[in-house]
DNA sequence: CATGGATTCGAACGAGCGTTCGAAAGTTGA
DNA sequence: TCAACTTTCGAACGCTCGTTCGAATCCATG
């Protein structure tokens, strides 16, 4: 790997965990320079500026869950498995990525223009990912009842951020565990009941 | 009700829906006096600045918020009923103040010092109502995966401000219902299959 | 050692921010 | 009509921000 390439992952990696501390906004590209042991002006050799370096970071690490939760369902049919699949692996990336992951959800609508356009083009696809999961595991279900149902899930994983801590009493393998049960028993309970009302 | 209070309301509301569109810092002094219909220094007769204006949001809404949960537990017994009665309401009172619901749960951590601790202490009272109730719902779950199935909750109804259109094709009734069914189904069944891993 | 591209950075710029101040205008009660 | 108080606001201040620029330094190659 190029020198070019390492010192632009160590910013990025960095950025990342400012950002996840601070927040986009109250962190300033000074910050930035003392937590990467970069100046000031050094850092701009590496990105076009404080966007871009929240640009990178989304687009890495989004493209990042979408291949991995693909590598999760290769080898699986069952459709409630690969549901389960899905969760788990989208809850234990999180866990060991909380930082990027963060700054994944928490600062969403942060971009612009095109910038945003090309991230939001991967979370189409990671969306549609899972209510293509949610589909063949509940054919019956009114789309637009999936689809809240896949927001709700991600409600539930993406949350984490704001509560759990990694190194707790809970390892990363339960929580999963505790979410995939949760949404796959309530999401069966759910279409079972709440159909006819 | 005094002229003052009519127009700091009048104030808040509408700090609460640029906080809510444009995100807490990204919004201006002059954002808000253009909103309000006030003048920049005119708004600081109502307020000691932006950060006092967050907290009057967060404060007033957290505390109604705690109130109606309260109101809506007040004549039920039973523990899974009174559950759902909790949900319902948080879905609901969540739809119907979009704005000041999406600035309470993605600026929290905004605040600091003082403001920060007393908003805080309405949050611990609400979270504690809920576990509360997970308690008397699952008095034999280990506390850790009821604290952990709480903020899965959380992270269920208040991710909504991402997604949800309160005009749109499900109204907040029926997601209120969707969601207090995915949990509750799901929590009954994580209960009765997670135990033993 | 000399050369030239790659990399670093001190210093400064211009813009926008939250806040302040003192005066102006509006309102009330006698 | 006057005085006291409440409410409004134009203008400006001081500060911090993201970004830029040109020079200095590093380093692989001949």
């Amino acid at each position: 790997m190029r020198p070019y390439d390492e010192r632009l992952d160590h910013l990025l990696a960095q950025a990342a965990r400012v950002f996840a501390e601070r927040g986009y906004h109250s962190t300033t590209m000074r910050d930035l320079a003392a937590a990467s042991g970069m100046s000031l002006a050094g850092m701009y050799y590496y990105t076009r500026g404080k966007e871009e370096l929240l640009y990178l970071i989304q687009e890495r690490c989004f493209t990042r869950v979408l291949e991995g939760a693909r590598g999760a369902l290769a080898d699986r049919d069952d459709a409630p498995e690969r549901l389960q699949a899905f969760i788990r692996h989208h809850v234990t990336f999180f866990a060991h990525h909380m930082a990027e992951m963060k700054v994944l959800s928490h600062e969403a609508n942060v971009l612009t223009g095109d910038l945003k356009r090309r991230v939001n083009a991967i979370k189409r696809r990671y969306v549609d990912l899972l209510e293509g999961l949610l589909k063949d595991a509940a054919p019956e279900e009114r789309p637009v009842d999936r689809s809240a149902a896949a927001y709700a899930l991600f409600g539930m994983m993406n949350w984490i951020y704001n509560w759990y801590d990694p190194a707790g009493e809970i390892d990363p393998q339960r929580l999963a565990d505790l979410i995939a049960r949760i949404f796959v028993g309530g999401f069966a309970d759910a279409r079972s009941t709440v159909q006819g009302g």
